[in-house]
DNA sequence: AAAACCGGCAACCGCCTTAAG
DNA sequence: TCTTAAGGCGGTTGCCGGTTT
């Protein structure tokens, strides 16, 4: 038996333990990350150095947010998956706290069950107008409804509206809006038949690349861009990106 | 009460890219 | 320029706890 192959009989797999997690958090914090080679070697840890990194990035790291992803998460995940499709990290570098396995779990489980349920395929320009058209808004129209703030709310013919029937569910009590759960896109569904919708399915195109890719770009710094730079979630959902936000609604409706 | 089923999530795997020698 | 090791990324798997039958 060489040494590699003893080395490699070695490794353990599986969940990691308290113990373990210890090790790593003790060994990065004074040493640092990277080399998760040496790591793995020097810490006394039994596990591959690339064990070690999944292990640091998406668990021990003291950045990492757990717990469920709000409905602003949810909603920048939506749009960022239109606009670079399964590039989870790249994704994920604009939801801090947030880990690209997170994620792509959230995506797997919750969105792509919704495709499932529609029985549509999730490349399909159908299922795309869906989450343009009706989960976008709706995820939207709840945080206004849970910003809970007058000065949030429309003062111009906006206001008329009120809220866009269309768009209303059921739920859009402020209590469940920090909550992620599968029925906040179960609940966003409402089939986007009727004319409230006027650039809608019927034309088979969607509407966001026209009336928000050019101007609610995240890359290009309007409304919400600053999370790049560490800003947090709270401070980028202000009461007057709410409002742009919700004056972007109202025009693509 | 127990078995079957399901959803969520942590962890692994394999491929690709990058950097160092 | 080529080779190789390490890191990074997306896809997939398997476990566990909760729910349904």
């Amino acid at each position: 038996m060489t040494p590699q192959s003893k080395e490699d009989m070695d490794v353990r797999k599986g969940p990691w333990t308290e113990e373990e997690d210890y090790m790593l958090k003790t060994y990065v914090n004074i040493h640092g990350e990277g080399s998760w080679n040496s790591v793995a070697r020097l810490s006394g840890l039994k596990r591959s150095g690339k064990s070690c990194r999944l292990r640091w990035l998406n668990y021990l790291r003291p950045e990492v947010k757990r717990g469920n992803i709000s409905l602003q998460e949810q909603l920048l995940i939506l749009q960022l998956h239109s606009r670079w499709g399964n590039r989870w990290s790249k994704i994920a570098q604009q939801l801090p706290g947030r880990t690209d396995n997170e994620i792509k779990n959230y995506w797997r489980t919750r969105v792509l069950k919704q495709a499932k349920q529609l029985k549509c395929d999730v490349n399909s320009q159908e299922f795309r107008d869906t989450m343009r058209c009706v989960w976008i808004p709706r995820l939207i129209e709840r945080i206004c409804a849970s910003s809970g703030s007058p000065s949030a709310q429309p003062s111009t013919a906006y206001e008329k509206t009120s809220l866009l029937p269309a768009l209303s569910g059921t739920s859009s009590d402020s209590q469940d809006a920090e909550l992620s759960s599968v029925s906040d896109l179960t609940d966003c569904y409402n089939p986007p038949s009727n004319s409230n919708n006027p650039n809608s399915l019927q034309n088979g195109r969607g509407l966001w690349s026209e009336n928000l890719g050019g101007t609610w770009n995240i890359e290009d710094g309007v409304g919400f861009q600053a999370t790049e730079g560490g800003e947090s979630m709270e401070s980028v959902w202000n009461e007057e990106n709410i409002w742009f936000l919700r004056q972007q609604l109202y025009d693509m409706i």
